[in-house]
DNA sequence: CATGAATGAGGCTTCATTCAT
DNA sequence: CATGAATGAAGCCTCATTCAT
């Protein structure tokens, strides 16, 4: 099977199932995202060999492009905390910005049908936050636990603070701050 | 009088439920809950109207059965900050001992057959957690910020800290405790 | 199986098919007859073996109700044409006082489940009116004719007859005269 | 282009429908019918939205053929008398070949499935006969009668003389003969 | 015998996937 | 390779009938 022809057609598949997943979840037909994709549904066949592959595969195109949102830009001679600060508030930026991306990244992140592979690529794509954090707590009160319980906390706490601004858009940019100083607190 | 409707069954469907939703996320076949619980498909929907009715009563008995667990026992007589403990390691506890009780409603919670009745039905029956961490965050630093933002982030935490309790049991009290400490030095 | 206590009960199952499956035709659940009729549900087989049991039972007595209607107080003594009359007369009176037991009957009178014993007593119980129309078609054109035709004719004319008296009740009575001049017409 | 809906697999399916709810009413299972077409079940669904849409298409699709044999070939040049005796000819002639047709459409005459619309279509598509029974009766005895009565009258002679005509094949001209002679004596 | 829950076959419809065009 | 009809396995739910109370 060689790379399909066009990429407009994947990355159009993609992005359909991103806003439909987001509303539907899951069960969401195959032929309602390949029609919201424009694309006859039996074409979304020969880019994703099943349903569980456009899945698996979306699950980590959105966390690449989370994880690249988060660190684009982090100013490499600044310190540690200006350096999370950043990261911080892109990543929320960016989640609060594509709200059925990260939506979609919730229905997907405890599915049955996202491979253990799949998992496992999502954390090390996470990788480069990771490292942020570790830097973070190296001296703080959490520099002894292990640095995955770590990352799964901050992960937990930005989840919880994207849901609050994306109800409460006015205040967005407050509840950022509010939760990052929280984190810091935490791990700094 | 006929034979008369059995909360045994109704329980059996519900525990069936949990353990199947788990596993299988939403998408479980009505069939394979009614099999787990030892009764038959048909049988299913004389103790539910529809798969939906199901899955939003189980969602709303899961998440009583959670609150309750939390707040069970917590010495009235105690500081806040022994107060606040007490639920943390009892609901954390409770989320560990019943893991799949914890999966299924992860899967409920985003699920578009919960409505918004059910949603809101669950903010209530935590209240009584929420009214702790009202009292915990009077006069620290979060003290400015929305009590639904706190919750929604101490809830973030625990289900951070849950999942890292069921993957590494060997310490989940450790983790238990550092969360909660980490946790305190955000609200406290 | 003995006579079942209660002819009340019975007599209530029957009328209850009667208005149900006017409404909804033969695909309307016995639950629903049962409920119609305030008996449980399991009771309705206590009356009859099997729903299609119920079935060609209530199109033999709408059928022997309709005749009963219909030749009832036939004055002996008069003309064949006003004998006639009276039959006819009673009977679309009969079926435009009731119009769900018409109704029923036209669903039942095509049903596969009416066996061809209950249909060949429907014909037996309108043995009655079949001899009024022998007499009255005995010099009349149609004397060749078999009777059963003609008796098939007088059906259909009635039938037709009957919708349109229930369709347009203000007229009904001169529908009924119109349509009887026609079909005396046809065998006087 | 994929392979293109074809025309003949429809005409199957409503050709297929024809025979089996003509022996088994309404009730005829969906997979009966795909399975009678030669057809897998789930593609009666790509011709017909839900089973009611394939019922009340079949319904109008049979009235139309019926009207149509009905006036096909009608001398246009011909008396009222010899235009409607050759309506009623090929009308009857029509529905005693194809008796499945007629059974039918009987039952989707009185369906709860069929709905206002379609009903409403089919006395449209009756229009050309009912003009015919216009001018018949126009100074016969029933010159007052509403136009819809005097159609409904023939309609119901016609479904009477027609199950005569299957019941009796050998003498079935003459019966369509001797109920036209009748007809004519009501309106003409 | 009345009741109404229990059963499980079966109906309608959906949907992932395949395949003819 | 795109298209969209074809396929048939499920899925949810209904319902006639049975059976425990």
């Amino acid at each position: 099977m060689a790379r399909p022809r066009s990429d407009d057609r994947r990355i159009a598949l993609m992005a359909a199932a991103t806003r439909i997943i987001a509303v539907q979840g899951l069960g969401a037909p195959t032929a309602m995202i390949a029609k919201e994709a424009g694309v006859s549904n039996g074409s979304l066949f020969t880019y994703f060999e099943t349903k569980a592959d456009l899945l698996n595969q979306l699950y980590i195109e959105l966390k690449t492009e989370m994880a690249a949102a988060a660190l684009d830009g982090v100013p490499a001679d600044a310190g540690i905390h200006e350096q999370t600060l950043h990261m911080w508030t892109h990543w929320l930026a960016w989640a609060t910005a594509y709200p059925e991306k990260r939506r979609a990244l919730a229905h997907l992140g405890i599915s049955a049908d996202i491979t253990a592979e799949s998992l496992e690529a999502g954390h090390r794509i996470m990788a480069g936050v990771a490292r942020l954090l570790e830097r973070s707590r190296e001296t703080g009160p959490m520099r002894e636990a292990p640095l995955a319980f770590v990352v799964a906390l901050m992960n937990g706490m930005a989840d919880a603070t994207i849901d609050f601004m994306i109800r409460d858009p006015a205040n967005a940019d407050q509840h950022s701050q509010a939760a990052f100083e929280a984190l810091w607190r935490i791990v700094g």
